[in-house]
DNA sequence: TAGATTGTTAATCGATTAACAATC
DNA sequence: TAGATTGTTAATCGATTAACAATC
């Protein structure tokens, strides 16, 4: 009886990806109230309330009935159960348009992540310091990895570059890549990889403008 | 018997979205390789070679048993699927880190997308002129949408600002809206919104270093 | 012809939602 | 107590994958 309870609900992948969106919420939120219900929430969010219950329930937060779920408890919760708490020194490949924007990027020390190095091909970059983070070539970032070693890299350069960079990471002893090129990248099985890739957005936007109609499921576009 | 052959099967909505990944790998080998299988295709981009072929039918694009898929042909019919081969104008709310690095991006044009002015509140940034983008006061958004409408709007402010963003947005007219908040918009039904939030990824990444031990589902870590 | 690959149908899998019991 | 909300279980829905027939 008491094992059965033990065994912890496998929380979906969809359900993590929603968390930074409620605590983007809970956050605004978090002067003025003290509860709030899942049905607030959703009206606000636009999703199901049933959704939020139960993605709140993976991360063991209990709310009360008729009251709703205590905000500051919440934001703490989804901010220990991201990792948020715990910092992590990452290491920036190729500072171009999408490198600069990441490295001026300041929620990122909140959320757990410091850039601490960037990297780049182009010599007229190196020794450039933008927002305390110095660029070096690329070419010396294993020893740089040595000194001062990270857990995850962030790949933004053009497509043809990105294996290229992925291979330095994993070389160097990365834990985890977050890759901001269309192009996928191969890595060993226990390397985390996550790309997020604009031009599926895009491409998304752009399909719905042709149809013309847009597409409703259960009262939502999707 | 005809007429059910015409049904079209419904693309899936992660379907769209993997097209532009096919696109990407399939541009950068157009000048070595004229077929290329499905199953070639899968090693490289650590798919399935199922899912490919099933993706390729969704936009009626054959292949020949033992040959593959022709690569130009394919390139095209994604292109025109996706839209990429009708312009689409685009206003930009919101010229801080991300505003500028999207103004930057050359590719956008290749997928049937120009940013034709940006907006921002910021009155140091007025008359500033960025890859060819001037950037207006925002209160004078209407003026310049009757002047030069656009079909996107894309929204690159703090949290805080999202909403009112999206509203001036609605009320020029707009038919899509593509936000890079991590504050979801409220819109109306028929307008067409894209939410590219980077923290839902930063969100995966972290949340799987504290786990420590990759999520590997079906070979592929998830 | 034999073998390899496409392409479709059926089975599986995962995520969401509906229904309802528990609880304040 | 009555009413509202939580939280769980079952049903639904959508997407992926496996199996296999068709085809070059």
């Amino acid at each position: 009886m008491k094992i059965e309870k033990d065994i912890k609900k496998k929380i979906s992948v969809p359900a993590i990806r929603r968390l930074p969106l409620y605590l983007c919420f809970l956050k605004s939120i978090n002067d003025k109230t003290k509860y709030i219900t899942a049905r607030e929430m959703a009206q606000e969010l636009h999703v199901g309330s049933t959704q939020i219950t139960k993605d709140f329930s993976y991360i063991n937060m209990e709310g009360t009935p008729k009251l709703g779920y205590e905000t500051k408890p919440l934001i703490n919760a989804i901010e220990r159960f991201l990792g948020y708490d715990i910092q992590r020194m990452c290491f920036l490949i190729g500072v171009g348009n999408i490198g600069k924007a990441l490295l001026n990027f300041s929620d990122f020390k909140n959320e757990g992540m410091e850039i601490i190095k960037g990297f780049d091909v182009d010599d007229n970059k190196y020794g450039h310091i933008i927002n305390n983070v110095e660029v070096f070539n690329i070419n010396s970032i294993e020893f740089h990895f040595k000194q001062t070693p990270a857990d995850i890299g962030i790949i933004a350069v053009p497509s043809s570059e990105t294996q290229n960079a992925a291979d330095l990471l994993i070389k160097c002893g990365i834990k985890a890549i977050w890759n901001f090129s269309t192009m996928p990248i191969s890595a060993p099985k226990d390397i985390i990889v996550e790309n997020t890739c604009i031009d599926s957005s895009l491409a998304m936007i752009k399909w719905k403008l042709n149809k013309n109609v847009p597409l409703i499921y259960k009262n939502r576009i999707i």
